[in-house]
This record gives C-alpha cells, sequence and structure tokens, in this order.
DNA sequence: ATGGTAGTCCCACTA
C-alpha cells in the first residue's frame, strides 16, 4: 500500500494537477492539506472518477484538510481533542481522520505561529502537544495500532530541516518550544519514517513562492508522516516527489510518499 | 538586474 501526504494550497486551483499527480504517483491513500474550500466546492468528481473516496473538513477559504482512499475510507473522525482558535466557534478545519485499508490515517495541517509573540504562537504549541497526548492515549489503549499522522506540522524538527538555520533567527517553525512540541509527539510512541530513507541535509518539502527559493534551494522539511511503531515496521521505502514543485502552477509543498507492506 | 509569489469570500489577509 503506498500512502501519502501533500499541502496543495487550494484543491480548487489545482484540480488539473492534483489528478495528474494522482495517476503518476499511483497512491492508494492521500492526505490533503490547505484545501481552501467547504465542503459543498470541493471538486469531488476529480477523486471519484479516479476511484477514490473522499472525506473532506473544509469549512471556510482557510485551512480544509481531507483523505482521499481507494482502499476504503472508514469511520471518519475531525477531532483528536485539538483546541480551538475561537471556542465559540469550535476547532477549525485542520484535522481529519479515516482508516483506509485497515491504516488508521489522520490528515493534519498543524497551526502556522506567524510570529513568536502572536497568540498563534501558542496556539500551535497547545494544538501539537494535545495530538501527542491523543496518540498516547491511543496506543496505550492498543499498542498495535497502525496510526499515521500525515500533514504539515510546521515544524522544522533539526537543523538540517532548513537551508540555512542564520536565516531563521528570531523566526518560528525552528525555535525551541516548536521543536520539543514537536518532540512531544515522537515520545508518545509516533517516528519520522520518512527521514531514514531521504536522508539529509538538502531534502525538502515545502519552498516558498517568494524570492525563487525552489531555484535556489532554499526548502524546509516541515511536513511528516509520523507512524505508530506497528506502522513503522511496515515500512519499505519513502520519497520527496520535488519534481512535482517544478512546472506551471505547483504547490509551494512537495508531496511525501511512504510505501508499506 | 540586487528583486523577483500565490491563494482566497478581491485589494486585505494568510502563508
Amino acid at each position: 500500500m503506498r500512502i501519502a501526504t501533500w499541502n496543495v494550497n487550494s484543491v480548487r486551483a489545482r484540480g488539473e494537477r492534483i489528478a495528474a499527480w494522482l495517476q503518476r504517483s499511483d497512491a492508494d491513500v492521500v492526505a490533503l492539506q490547505e484545501t481552501k474550500c467547504r465542503d459543498d466546492q470541493f471538486p469531488m468528481e476529480l477523486f471519484t472518477e479516479l476511484g477514490y473516496e473522499v472525506a473532506h473538513n473544509g469549512t471556510s477559504q482557510w485551512n480544509g484538510v481531507a483523505i482521499a482512499s481507494r482502499v476504503g475510507l472508514e469511520d471518519v473522525s475531525t477531532s483528536f481533542g485539538q483546541p480551538a482558535w475561537d471556542e465559540e466557534a469550535g476547532p477549525e478545519a485542520r484535522a481529519v481522520a479515516a482508516t483506509c485499508g485497515g491504516v488508521r490515517v489522520w490528515s493534519l495541517y498543524v497551526p502556522n505561529g506567524r510570529e513568536v509573540d502572536d497568540p498563534h504562537y501558542d496556539y500551535k504549541l497547545r494544538w501539537l502537544e494535545r495530538l501527542g497526548v491523543a496518540g498516547r492515549e491511543w496506543l496505550s489503549a492498543e499498542p498495535r495500532a497502525p496510526i499515521a499522522f500525515c500533514g504539515d506540522f510546521n515544524v522544522a524538527p533539526q537543523d538540517d530541516d532548513v537551508w540555512d538555520m542564520a536565516a531563521f533567527e528570531g523566526k518560528t517553525h525552528v525555535t525551541k518550544p516548536e521543536r520539543d512540541a514537536f518532540t512531544s509527539v515522537l515520545n508518545a510512541g509516533f517516528s519520522d519514517v520518512v527521514r531514514p530513507h531521504t536522508p539529509g541535509p538538502g531534502v525538502y518539502t515545502f519552498w516558498d513562492y517568494q524570492g525563487l527559493s525552489f531555484p535556489k534551494r532554499k526548502g524546509m522539511r516541515i511536513d511528516f508522516v509520523l507512524a505508530s511503531p506497528e506502522l513503522a515496521g511496515r515500512v519499505t521505502g519513502a520519497t520527496v516527489d520535488r519534481e512535482e514543485r517544478k512546472g506551471k502552477g505547483p504547490s509551494d509543498h512537495a508531496p511525501v510518499i511512504v510505501d508499506l507492506d
């Protein structure tokens, strides 16, 4: 089975590329982030025509996450107890889960902290820490559960995960609290199953649209597949599809692909 | 040549 995660930066603006990529990549399950639309605006036919079922969580032009699967899609959920930015409005559309081919897949779009002194930074930390707590609870109840946390974590956990640490002085994505919050998810029993197959430095999943970042290789590795122990043991390979960042109208993120036994 | 982006509820905000 092949699973993937991809921040598409608008599913409507990138329909043609996404359909072409699905056929080229041969992914069985793909977790999408930043669909940037409501459920009623989601281009469902694009996926159903290719044999995928879709679970989408989108409430506005912001955020939006989905799972497309051609190996089944059961027990859809949008909550792991995550905090809301606005408690009255409820949680933002940043999480959706489904059981696909026996694997519990989560598509996650971790809040962008904006600036270290912005309230969104604390929101980001709380959101990630709650993910770790939820993961720990699930594995405590079922240690052999095959669970994949797929998504855009908006954290570069190691210095090798950005092109130049000096450029991140005082910036988000690389601060110790963010890295500690990311580590809290790892400590709950999840591991980055992509890095062993894509050693750095210089392997990234995101390149800003601004300033010719992609040709200059100024990228960041912020998109991950974090697997429970049972699932991690089934991983046979992983790649970052940086070719997808090229050409006309790419997302600013590349798809990340994991192969399972 | 020393700046050059792209998405959205369209021109202000998000990333």
